[in-house]
DNA sequence: CGCATAATTGTTAACGCTAACAATTATGAG
DNA sequence: CTCATAATTGTTAGCGTTAACAATTATGCG
């Protein structure tokens, strides 16, 4: 078992080896300049007496704490918790430790204390996942010189972001739609102020507009399975001839499917449904539902880029990274019916 | 906007305050004997000169860095995630930060390394949602002092665990089915090893034999729902006469209703079927899957509180906390078909 | 009013590390 | 072999905070 004794200090193993507290401390950080010889001693020293560098010195000294924070909306979600995994795996791949504050609202108090509590704990930077918001609360709320990057939302003069392609994402899908015949096109929204839910809006007014259609049939949900069957229901009511459904998520089509489903509607024989995100449940709907891939690595990637860029260059890089969506076809989607 | 700088100490405050920079001190920690005027004063200054306390410089001198390690598995699957967010809120909630590690594999290597990682952050203890590995790899990775407490997963003389009654949880499914009727019940367990996999089986089992019936039919899953898809099949082919299966999450069990659906069979009429996590689309499917709940709030809390008081009394309190589930009724599940 | 005691403030010394500089030892050219 | 230079090691100081103790000031009671 690995008996390891947070007070054994770079003293102690600079007396174990009969060196200078120095000399361990060069030894620690790969200094040149250090002979093999006390190297390969002090190495030993350090094993024998299973020491471990204490950082919190370390940081109090060099002033960096190699630790980041990242602020994030219920990291219960499918995307914020992918988003999450691929930050942090970045991170740690960058030599940075990864401090979490995982919200369970988006009022600016929440806001504003989940960034202080990061930022009294020394991270260098924030890499905040708070999907919504237009307004800029969040930029106000940060440290004036607090690197951050902000994923899924407006950047700022100061303050990048990465972005999957929300609005390219939504158009592809219509634009498919459109292709297979479909011109009734309806839309099953996020909630409004969500950064990705009205660039998803906009994306479907625009495909449909090029094609000079008209984007009439817009309903409101609120990403649960719950309010996507419900805006279907009412769809389905109007009566107004849609034969296809664009959802802003996938848990949305889940719910649009079950409703149509229990109208005894056949998937995509009498109506088409496109979903968003892929979720590793969608293949295996029924049917496996057509949707949306983003690829989170990318941003995970892309937001630790700009981050230590700032935190190493010292100097803010505004930026805006766009990430493009791809569009996974299976069953759930076909061409129109015909009358 | 909130500009504040780095630079800005407790000799600053003290200075501009008028008052020794142990007077700071006394004020940023709450002590008595301070009188109201000096606090007024310097909490002036504080807010003056946007002053952040150095908590490196703190730790350094307390010995307590007040964070502690979370090591997950995948972090976007929705056990581990919706663990995370449970102990993230708890943390919080108690004055404890999170530092994440979430690993995309359960390796010996990854564990270890994942954990060294967060011992050389400094954090005062460490939580393991590390779902499997029965063999104690987990616990020989931890260093002796580091209070640590394991979710689902075996407690040691050392670490104590906090787990659902997972046998409990299968029992209810089973005991639930065999009350409609049902004989022949099938399962769909998870990847062997896993701790919660291999309890659930055991929970299968136990409610069939003391029914005086056998367990016969189980197949072996990932917890994937292609994995339930493909068991499912099995079975049918097996025409074994299962009426009704029990599946170890709901993702298995949501491809055993496509397999199902795909025959042509009616849900519950020809076959019940019943899962295990309550994902949030569950009540979505198609039908709406009858499930075991678990509540990862609870474990939250359990596991911190048992963290908690092993940082502050120092000493390991050796306990295994069990959480009782319990068992949701959807329409995935009725009586058993009559011939 | 005076003194014991309590309340409030100040002073000094760590915590464990790295940076900057100083000292020592090794190397090599003449 | 000597001295200049390079390579290696050591010494000192200070990062910003809290703990421990010392000093001062306020309070209360006979």
């Amino acid at each position: 078992m690995a008996i390891s004794n947070r007070s054994v200090s770079m003293i102690d193993v600079a007396n174990k080896s009969g060196v200078s507290h120095q000399t361990v401390s060069r030894v620690l950080n790969n200094h040149k300049n250090v002979s093999d010889k006390t190297r390969k001693k002090v190495l030993a020293a350090m094993d024998e007496l299973n020491y471990f560098p204490n950082i919190a010195a370390r940081t109090l000294v060099t002033g960096k704490s190699s630790s980041i924070g990242v602020l994030s909306y219920d990291t219960t979600l499918y995307g914020p918790a992918s988003m999450l995994h691929a930050v942090q795996l970045a991170a740690r791949e960058k030599g940075y430790s990864v401090n979490l504050v995982s919200l369970k609202a988006t009022d600016t108090d929440s806001v504003t204390s989940g960034i202080q509590d990061l930022y009294a704990t020394g991270v260098e930077g924030l890499i905040m996942i708070v999907p919504h918001t237009k307004d800029s609360t969040l930029i106000k709320r940060i440290p004036g010189n607090l690197p951050g990057v902000i994923i899924e939302g407006e950047s700022s003069r100061f303050i990048p972001s990465v972005n999957i392609d929300q609005k390219l994402g939504a158009e592809m899908a219509v634009n498919y739609l459109l292709d297979l015949g479909h011109r009734k096109i309806a839309h099953i929204s996020g909630p409004q102020g969500w950064y990705e839910a009205d660039l998803r809006v906009a994306g479907w007014q625009s495909a449909l507009e090029k094609a000079k259609l008209k984007a009439k049939v817009l309903e409101l949900g609120d990403w649960s399975p719950k309010s996507g069957y419900i805006a279907t229901k009412r769809i389905l009511d109007q009566k107004s001839g849609v034969t296809a459904i664009f959802c802003s998520n996938d848990a949305m089509a889940l719910g649009a499917i079950k409703a149509l489903t229990e109208k005894g509607l056949s998937i995509p024989k009498d109506m088409s449904v496109v979903g968003f995100d892929d979720v590793p449940e969608a293949s295996y709907f029924h049917p496996s539902l057509t949707t949306v891939i983003q690829s989170f690595e990318d941003v995970g990637h892309a937001s630790l880029e700009l981050l230590v860029s700032q935190i190493e260059g010292g100097k803010t890089v505004a930026k805006r990274e766009a990430i493009k969506p791809t569009l996974l076809v299976r069953e759930s989607s076909g061409p129109v019916p015909r009358k």
